[in-house]
DNA sequence: GGCAACCTCTTAACATGTTAATTATTGTTA
DNA sequence: TAACAATAATTAACATGTTAAGAGGTTGCC
């Protein structure tokens, strides 16, 4: 028996490659003005939520590989947004902090996000922007069991 | 009036990207002893499913950046899995085409990708399946309007 | 104490994502 | 037809994704 693959504009992996950019599309034009990168942006993100986080956790809570949060965070310690402080207890692990000009870049475009996140609940209506968030999480190894 | 934005873990840009890792994960496995990126089976996935197509058409479809096809059709003519040729009545424009050996590879491996592509609809039940694929179209603005 | 196993983080190497500039070709128009 | 605009594709430059290897630091166990 041969199996057939689905039509490539039915797949899942092409329908969330391009979901994606849709929804970073305009996220990725409100930052073109700042100088920061998406990825930076979610760092900083997380940072503002959670306050000060080791590497690992961070690197977990954005959504990035290890080596990607390396060089990130070398390149937002470079810019003044963060700081990175060795643990003494453990000096294998390292604490990063988001600084007041970190935080400032993330107040002052707090409303304006808000207002492109309010245009996909709107697009999609607020159900299922819910019932998409649920099912993505499904997919996600991470959440799921 | 200060906005709030949701919780990293309610965002949709960060669900989206888990989302893929997770879908991408197994196919990547299957990818890795053929030396073939998963950007690279896209294209020859679309290749399989329409035969010729031109270098834009190729890359709509393949949801890539046009810079990024360039780089990535001249891995696979390296690797012999299409072949490129000139458009004779647009000299500018260029045909891409997939070969024997760059379909065996979808064909050796079509049966493996459909079964991963049924672990996930199993995962999420045919239905919530289907629902996904409808509201990540309604995200993407390719398809919208 | 010392050594093996493990953990955290960095570096390396290569592929892709993203934006902008450039080249080659075609179309338009004065 | 010469000048200019538009299009297709490439190239450049930098950031990130991904896998593997390497450099410190820690732990456990003999």
């Amino acid at each position: 028996m041969t199996s057939e693959l689905p039509s490539t504009s039915r797949s899942l992996p092409i329908a969330l490659i391009r979901a994606r950019e849709g929804v970073m599309s305009p996220i990725r034009d409100m930052l073109s003005e700042t100088g920061i990168t998406e990825q930076q942006w979610r760092v900083l993100r997380v940072l503002s939520e959670y306050g000060i986080l080791d590497a690992k956790t961070l690197a977990d809570r954005s959504s990035l590989l290890f080596p990607s949060l390396t060089r990130i965070a070398a390149t937002l310690r470079e810019k003044g947004l963060v700081t990175q402080t060795r643990d003494d207890q453990d000096r294998r692990r390292q604490f990063i902090k988001i600084t007041p000009e970190g935080q400032k870049i993330i107040d002052d475009r707090a409303d304006q996000a808000a207002l492109i996140v309010e245009g996909f609940k709107s697009t999609l209506g607020i159900e299922n922007y819910e019932t998409l968030l649920d099912l993505l999480a499904l997919l996600d190894p991470g959440s799921r069991g």
